[in-house]
DNA sequence: AATGAATGAGACTTCATTCAT
DNA sequence: CATGAATGAAGTCTCATTCAT
């Protein structure tokens, strides 16, 4: 796909490097792995202030000093950790995107894709929400590129398909913002939207007031 | 109107005690105003945990011992933090509501004022995003509560206006919900919008997407 | 009585000096009382250091300011609570001794004298034990000389009833020092006591246990 | 002897369990003897309030943090020393006891070792009756089920060697706690009875006084 | 003389990080 | 490369004492 190659990773945001004691570029992986697996379901649990190097060392099955010969800081495992998040939930969103059909179609089936792998990926998603700040400048600024080459992808697919709307869009690149940013609603608003309304109807609800707000409705 | 009369404040939710040493009244409202004040310039700035009792302190002038006659815990500090957080943004909100004009013309004018009150407490509503979650459950669930209260004034309101459409709202909870959030997307995006949008477009847009989402567009 | 003029009160145990900003020796009489009666209460309750000078004032119905006028530290405080005590107890004690009747008969009802006040004064002997030890050196050495003094009492009328018996007493003053000392058991051993024995046949049993052992049993 | 056999260890008293964050047995065992050592020393001097866990961790040659690795409070180390001193002196009674000869010699030997274990340990037993009542309930609890059990292996010996007598023990148990308490007066009474009494007359008239009060005297 | 708000020293405890083994 | 004991900085909170009113 065209279109997508352009858009999708037009600029590759440079990744921060964790450093390593370790010159083994396998089992750095694996054992960061093991870090990352361990810190999300600690960070879910407890936050990252409340949770301990310890804490995380005990699930990944490390103890502390191994910890810091794969990183270099309790932070850098938040950082590892946001940035594994942030490249999942993109990467699944990625793959339940609609690129066959014609361009109207696909922004309805993107809405509704993007609806539901938020759906799926809630607690990850309040994690980012909840923790990300605490990152350090550089890195936040690191994951937040790539969050901007997210929404980036989808202003193209708006853009696009906006050319067969009577008016064009006024602003693609808010309307990509809003497009990611709702659907956030399903992870930030649970405590509210959980008494009230059942995932269907949420989901529904959400994809398409989304659809009609973009200005593709019936 | 009688029912926004009884909607809008309809449950007072009880707010959380904080206990003081100090009997009295006046002094306490005065000292934990000084601390309110002075935690959220310095929250705001780094942080509920990076900020010290005696930063608030040196902010609020009073020494550490001071604090603790108005206050029982540091996290007494965050709930009155952001108890008067919520408490001033729907206040101003709840000012800014156009009550007289007809249901539907009431529902442009209400979501167009939910975004401007927004966009002037964005430092402090985002705080509340960064930090509100690590109230202790109690101090949470009060929080809340107020929110979830604000939101059901809004359901009054689109229920309300639904009526003159041919079709009512499916559910009205959710799309208050999304009224109700979808400006926090001006703080919590505010990285990604700046750098592309004026202030007015996106609050226009915004408004726009709403009205026509929530199905009250033209 | 001679012999007990010569010996209760002969060398006049200076007290401490507790200082006071107040000249009014009345008011100063009367608030310290308050004071010692609250703080006996509060101290028997959580022990001297979990008490806090709020709590002595609380239940004394002064405010902290107000205690300082009439003492010049929490220490002090200490001392008029052991000071206190001890006077009641031994004034008390005095009362029940038995002057008239022959020295034989006098050792064994002064023996049970002893052991019925102690037995109503446990708690506040419980304290002593507990709290006493903190007292400066100072206060310590007053309150210590004050129970010297008691146990010299007791010493002269072993002495004087010793006389009656075939062979004097060895160390007059090691059993006055068994005479009063033994008694406390009530207060500190009440934790193994009061599960196992009456109150009868504790106060029998150590009566009868110090008689004999002195040496004046049948 | 089958009835001492089974009453002198009858119920092993369950020890507190005090966490620490090391698993290294031995380690632990080390280091928390230093660290009993350590604060028999400081409590001694200061008592457990002013002592200060810097205190106790200079004195064992450790800093405070490592401290916490072993213990997980300062009550901790309040309940270790207790522990420790209360075995240590029981441990050494035992062994000085008599168990060869008659019962009534035995008796004589007992009282006498009592005491002069009594006399050596006296520090000690002076710091358990100042500082044991700071105990958290639980923790006092257990240790007094050791003394319980001390007094408990006395009254066995006493019931045993009274059938000797012509006429039986009113109540072991309440002579048990006799037995075992008089002695103390050597600790908590040493302020006068050190100027006024030797060593050998000290402990030669509390044995005999005990012996006769007991009923096994000439 | 009484009040009680303010002070500030100091205590206990936690935990990210280091480093010898 | 792994371990986990040791470190020590830093933070929250308490409370005896002072002092302006």
């Amino acid at each position: 796909m065209n279109i997508k190659a352009r858009a999708v990773e037009p600029a590759p945001v440079r990744r921060r490097v964790v450093k390593s004691a370790s010159k083994d570029a396998d089992l750095i992986r694996q054992r960061r792995q093991a870090l990352i697996t361990a810190a999300v379901h600690v960070f879910k649990e407890k936050g990252f202030h409340e949770a301990t190097v310890r804490d995380i060392g005990r699930v990944a099955g490390m103890t502390q000093g191994t910890i810091y010969n794969y990183v270099e800081s309790k932070e850098d495992i938040l950082y590892l950790v946001c940035d594994q998040i942030v490249g999942e939930y993109q990467e699944e969103t990625r793959k339940a995107l609609d690129t066959s059909s014609d361009p109207l179609t696909r922004v309805r089936s993107t809405v509704r894709a993007v609806c539901e792998v938020m759906y799926r990926h809630q607690e990850e998603i309040l994690l980012i929400y909840q923790d990300s700040h605490l990152l350090d400048a550089r890195s936040r600024k690191v994951i937040l590129a790539r969050v901007e080459e997210f929404i980036g992808m989808f202003e193209v697919i708006l853009k696009d398909a906006s050319r067969q709307l009577d008016r064009p869009l006024k602003s693609p690149h808010l309307s990509a913002n809003i497009l990611t940013f709702l659907p956030t609603m399903i992870a930030l608003r649970r405590w509210s939207l959980n008494r009230h309304v059942t995932v269907e109807e949420m989901l529904d609800g959400i994809s398409e007031f989304l659809v009609r707000g973009l200005g593709f409705g019936a």
